[in-house]
DNA sequence: GTCTATAGATCGATAGAC
DNA sequence: GTCTATCGATCTATAGAC
């Protein structure tokens, strides 16, 4: 095949030990493909078959590497999904204009949240917790778990502070966090809307830090 | 079988016809445990022998009442867990004391939605709504959608009879639910938690309430 | 390491006796 | 209407050649 031919014409490799393990972009390829299928279609729809066929190899490649539909499955999740959501999760501004500050995380939380890859990883997740129980845990700890955290001791040192008036963080966290996803995380996750334009975007976040600033900033006499 | 005695003994039938028809209740039987198999499992992992053996019956007569699996996942859903869903949103209660009302409209609400059937329903409308586009459609409509709806007039009353501040009513509603939801919903769906104790739905729905009032509360000169 | 070919199990759906 | 028995397709996983 010309695949061949391209590959021999830079195969001299750096002789580093035996002649095994020539092709990790096959493992690559694998990864890829198994990542793209389970997170368009779902674990129980992505066939193995359909896997080797999209990465270009056999089947038998495929278990050449990984051991198992399942032990795919949590390789896909350790190495791409979860990683990658987790890294998403923006830092905690400092508090220097409080306004401002939950504007932009609101606005970053809310894109990730929205957006295609997002909602794919959060239908997947969702719909394989039971079958994977670890799934799901894993997936809240690194994820949910680490923006609600951050969150509370962002607004803690607020409220030591004075300027916000937070009797219990983690409520207030998860307030905040409640506020923003509003109506629109469910119809997406149901299919029954698109990515929002610019401005219903605004709208919302506007609406949500609006309102946890009525509701949680500080009233000094 | 001791089952065609029993029947024998009381099937003399109004003679209403023709003598088919002879039991509904094999067609309840299969109903019944297909529901519970979706819920329990879902769609996919849900096989027809499995719910001819749950009813008691042979899957030939599973397929001579119910055309197709989709069809019977749709029958179910139309006639089980849609309606009774619907049916458990609770009513929003009159404004005559603010407080107690929306406490006890979130209290009902917070019920249903962690409940094990509402967290059932809803794992499995999620899970299935990409492969049955319409059931995300039916679900939020009869479900999700009549609750913020309901809210939403509820809330324009109130402001406008200066009882709230409630510039948006569709965000406010949003944000009430959102609030209410919080972090044990999501937690709840990924089976890390159990129905949660008395006192913390007590704690979680004050707050949401004091959050709220302290946002939309009307501020009068 | 990678391929083709296939085993073994299960699934949705049906034929035919009663 | 209900059963037993089975078809044909599809899926996960493996054996064996190169």
């Amino acid at each position: 095949m010309a695949e061949h031919e391209a590959r021999s014409a830079v195969d001299d490799e750096p002789a580093s030990g035996r002649p095994a393990s020539r092709r990790p972009d096959k493992v690559r390829a694998i990864r890829e493909a198994a990542q793209r299928l389970f997170l368009d279609v779902g674990y129980g729809a992505t066939s193995m078959d359909a896997i080797a066929r999209a990465a270009g190899v056999s089947k038998a490649t495929v278990y050449a590497h990984f051991t198992s539909k399942d032990r795919l499955f949590a390789a896909i999740l350790d190495d791409g999904c979860r990683r990658r959501y987790a890294l998403t999760w923006p830092e905690v501004p400092p508090p220097e204009r409080l306004r401002p500050a939950l504007t932009e995380w609101a606005s970053r939380f809310f894109d990730m949240l929205l957006s295609p890859d997002g909602i794919a990883v959060h239908r997947l997740v969702l719909s394989e917790s039971v079958r994977f129980p670890e799934l799901g845990r894993a997936f809240y700890d690194g994820g949910p778990h680490v923006a609600l955290s951050s969150l509370e001791s962002f607004f803690a040192a607020l409220h030591d502070r004075g300027d916000l008036a937070v009797a219990d963080p983690s409520l207030a966290a998860q307030h905040f966090v409640g506020m923003i996803r509003g109506d629109l995380y469910l119809r997406r996750l149901l299919g029954l809307t698109e990515v929002p334009s610019e401005a219903e975007i605004t709208r919302v976040i506007d609406g949500a830090v609006d309102a946890f600033l009525a509701a949680y900033g500080a009233k000094r006499p």
